[in-house]
DNA sequence: GCTTGACACCTAGCTTTTCTAGGTGTAGAT
DNA sequence: ATCTACACCTAGAAAAGCTAGGTGTCAAGC
């Protein structure tokens, strides 16, 4: 049991997932449970505050709606959002590739 | 730049570059900075600290030695160390894998 | 002689992120 | 009635990494 080492990476994952149609947090835990295979099946007490932080950094913009009784908080990608998400596309595609250099030993980029 | 985004993976990038052989801190610094092309170039800050919560743990041994005046702290990967650098590489494949399936909106396995 | 920069180590405390552990409430099934 | 899934929330703990200092050696340049 483990996937509690998506530090730094929430961010990206939330935006990634709410870019492709807005979604209330619920939708979006779920949605990453199942795009991630189990990997990542994240605490409410996770998500729901990335949530907050991310419609305050503007990245967000959320909507209340009752759907048969509950009421959900539905947020959608602002352009800034949008523009955030290619930095982050960008910055985890760098990351990844340093960390594989470093574990392949291998300080060149990989041309192939 | 910039290139802080490390959160959680130090562990099996310092792991990983001592398993190479014996090195002290500040070599430890160099080669990462040099195997990832300058995408990490931490701070002593960060990876002293690290250092020395490894050994804590159990994965790294240190002796102490003198060269040219200057002692040096020079770290060795233990049995123990060697077999939780094994787990964290699974663990970063596993983790990466997973957030490109989040990133490609495909919850397969990638077979190709 | 002095200063600067690379080498080489260290720690205290700040900040941020994530998780734990609770809480509220609705709807539907047993 | 109770349980599970749905759907939201927050306070506070824990941990990681960074900032920003500190000590000291050696070699080069002024």
């Amino acid at each position: 049991m483990r996937g509690q080492a998506l530090k730094g990476h929430l961010d990206l994952l939330l935006l990634a997932v709410v870019s492709d149609g807005p979604k209330h947090g619920y939708a979006v835990i779920e949605e990453l449970r199942l795009r991630s295979v189990d990997t990542f099946d994240l605490p409410e007490g996770t998500v729901y505050p990335a949530l907050h932080r991310l419609e305050k950094a503007g990245y967000l913009s959320s909507d209340w709606s009752e759907v048969q009784g509950r009421r959900r908080r539905t947020y959608t990608l602002t352009s800034r959002g949008a523009s955030a998400l290619g930095e982050q596309r960008q910055s985890w595609a760098d990351f990844s590739a340093a960390v594989n250099h470093v574990l392949n030993r291998s300080p060149w980029p990989t041309t192939s």
